[in-house]
DNA sequence: TCGATAATTCGGCATAATTCGAAATATAGT
DNA sequence: ACTATATTTCGAATTATGCCGAATTATCGA
């Protein structure tokens, strides 16, 4: 079992990047990685492409990736680029950390 | 089972809630109901009145109000005056909603 | 009713966040 | 090398946040 804790200021920084609403839509979208009906992997993270996570928001370029920088800036979504477009992720063990944060036991 | 999804908006204002160091350390300090070494129930809250939660946070009365009006509103916080002072608490659903937030199952 | 204690509201200032457009960078295909 | 596509960086305008001090409200006890 690894130990999930972390720091006040680092947590509230991940709280920070959840707190705007666009961002919160990227993260859940990049979450949510089975849609309904289909069978869910806790293993593997599905990935999402920048533009793809986009789509649906109404927001300049530039926004999307600001706030895709902030995320990744706070350790919730991982990035990595693959030909002329970047790849994002949300590991399975960070979602974890978030949950912990929250266990009554 | 109570239904716990909630509107992205207002997932957002309960991160946002959070985002603040002076206000996640204001709001651990509620959840962490029993101090280490004693049994912790997750059905009685413990409350603590705004004053003793403000102590050691080295901010003035007002921003100490602010912040916790901030969680209250955000449905974090629940708040009661009791004669000359106001007792806050975190409701143990609360947690049990947050937590689901994050659950990958 | 008066004074002390507990907490809030208000006004204002400094700093940070959100957003966009324009320009820049990176990559792939021709 | 050129062009189109994908994404980022930069600069600037607008709005929101964090914080305090001073004034205000609420409550209790003498």
């Amino acid at each position: 079992m690894p130990n999930y804790r972390i720091d006040l200021e680092e947590r509230a920084q991940m709280f920070k990047a959840l707190s705007n609403p666009h961002r919160l839509a990227l993260f859940e979208r990049l979450v949510r990685c089975c849609t309904p009906g289909t069978v869910c992997s806790t293993e593997v993270a599905l990935r999402h492409t920048v533009g793809e996570l986009g789509k649906g928001l109404d927001i300049a370029p530039s926004t999307l990736s600001h706030h895709l920088k902030e995320l990744h800036r706070a350790g919730l979504v991982q990035m990595q680029r693959n030909g002329r477009q970047i790849e994002c992720w949300v590991a399975p063990a960070t979602l974890k950390r978030l949950a912990s944060l929250f266990a009554s036991e």
